[in-house]
DNA sequence: TGCACGATGAAC
DNA sequence: TTCATCGTGCAC
């Protein structure tokens, strides 16, 4: 399996997001690898993409966002789930793609179609915040046959108050996929 | 220092 | 449709 180097990151995030699926997310903690498949994405663009956390500018919580690509971003949500993200763009872009579902396929349980699941599933909290994704505890590859299959774009879920950046084709899944979250 | 609210999930 | 539960960002 060949994991995603700083360059994979580096790219325009919509090109990223969409090629986020299928790939293995594949995170080690206390011992335990535990992948899944990503199957479901989705692509903050920056500053000026309402939507996202990144819109309200360089703030403790968003500075990870702004860093180097590669990164996790991880972030609680509503005071109870986690949510995964990875860093794209260029230093600064303040772009990131939001995991949202994923495929179990070694050492997970439990549901994982949702970004809140998939990151109970994976074991994956604030404790992961800024991790680099080019080292070996949580990274990101390309499984052996990388045959993902076609690709749909809806709107993303959860960000009616953005205006017109709500209506933006940024969700991508693997269509027919069983573990989107909402297909 | 206080307060409204959220890139969710589950119960009712 | 409602609620859990708390960090973040912004008002005061």
């Amino acid at each position: 399996m060949h994991k995603l180097g700083r360059s994979f990151y580096r790219r325009d995030t919509v090109a990223v997001a969409r090629s986020l699926l299928g790939k293995y997310l594949v995170h080690v903690s206390r011992g335990v690898e535990r992948i899944g498949r990503i199957v479901e994405v989705e692509a903050y663009l920056g500053p000026q993409d309402r939507a996202s956390h990144s819109s309200r500018g360089l703030t403790p919580r968003t500075r990870v966002m702004f860093g180097p690509p590669g990164h996790a971003y991880v972030y609680l949500i509503y005071g109870v789930h986690h949510c995964l993200n990875v860093v794209t763009g260029r230093t600064g872009a303040g772009a990131a793609v939001l995991l949202r579902a994923v495929e179990p396929v070694r050492n997970v349980t439990g549901r994982t179609h949702g970004p809140g699941l998939l990151c109970r599933a994976l074991r994956v909290d604030l404790r992961r915040n800024a991790h680099d994704l080019t080292g070996d505890e949580l990274y990101i590859a390309a499984p052996p046959r990388a045959a993902a299959g076609a690709i749909v774009a809806r709107p993303r879920v959860g960000v009616d108050y953005a205006g017109a950046w709500a209506r933006r084709l940024l969700r991508f899944y693997l269509r027919g996929n069983p573990f989107v979250s909402r297909p």
